[in-house]
DNA sequence: CTCACGATTAGA
DNA sequence: CTAATCGTGAGA
């Protein structure tokens, strides 16, 4: 059977700077299998979160906590919260152990098991916005995906779960803004430090 | 132990 | 615009 993603991603990738990291994910594939089947998303928004100096990250000022220590692991490593009693939300843990350095996933475009997605999401409109519904959002691509904080702390180097380099990646121009949601976090809510994919329709609707 | 709060979403 | 809904983490 014909595989709809390329070659996994290695160690090194995850090791690079935060903000590089943040950019080179975009059009990457997020793999995701388990006994219901499998599912891929290309991902086509992301936001930076850079420790122990950026106000908006869990991890500001070093603070480590049982939650969110698998943000001190070396990158590549999965960290998964739950928002509002409700929602998970996905992020990769980048650079070396030690740096609590993160990059989240707020949208996804819907590439494999779709039908599964779809009830995963509780839709049955298969028209394009129903589609787009799918995963234009941190909470919505994670019940997409299936993904929960049972997962926190996975490795993305195994097989559980990862991301790949599309057999072609698609050209694309890559803009970024401020970060979504942050007004706790004073001056930092300035920082560009989302990126998306200009023109993609799959990217979460706030601006 | 208590309790305020949130890197969101669906729906009015 | 707001309600939903509960794990987390700081403080008593």
């Amino acid at each position: 059977m014909e595989k709809p993603y390329g070659c996994k991603l290695p160690r090194k990738f995850y090791l690079q700077d935060t903000l590089e990291i943040a950019r080179g994910l975009l059009g990457k594939y997020l793999v995701h299998e388990n006994a219901q089947g499998m599912t891929v998303g290309k991902i086509v928004e992301t936001e930076a979160y850079l420790g122990k100096d950026d106000p908006a990250s869990h991890a500001f000022g070093g603070k480590k906590t049982e939650r969110t220590e698998v943000q001190f692991k070396v990158g590549g490593h999965v960290y998964v919260y739950l928002i509002y009693g409700m929602y998970n939300c996905f992020n990769i843990v980048t650079e070396k152990e030690g740096e609590p350095k993160s990059v989240f996933v707020r949208a996804l475009e819907p590439i494999a098991g779709q039908d599964l997605m779809r009830d995963r999401r509780g839709i049955t409109d298969e028209s394009v916005d129903g589609l787009v519904e799918l995963t234009n959002g941190p909470g919505k691509l994670c019940m997409a995906m299936d993904i929960d904080t049972s997962m926190s702390g996975k490795d993305l180097c195994e097989d559980e779960i990862f991301v790949t380099y599309p057999k072609d990646e698609d050209h694309m121009k890559i803009v970024s803004s401020e970060r979504i949601n942050i007004d706790y976090a004073g001056e930092a809510k300035r920082w560009p430090w989302r990126f998306f994919i200009k023109d993609n329709s799959f990217v979460s609707s706030s601006e």
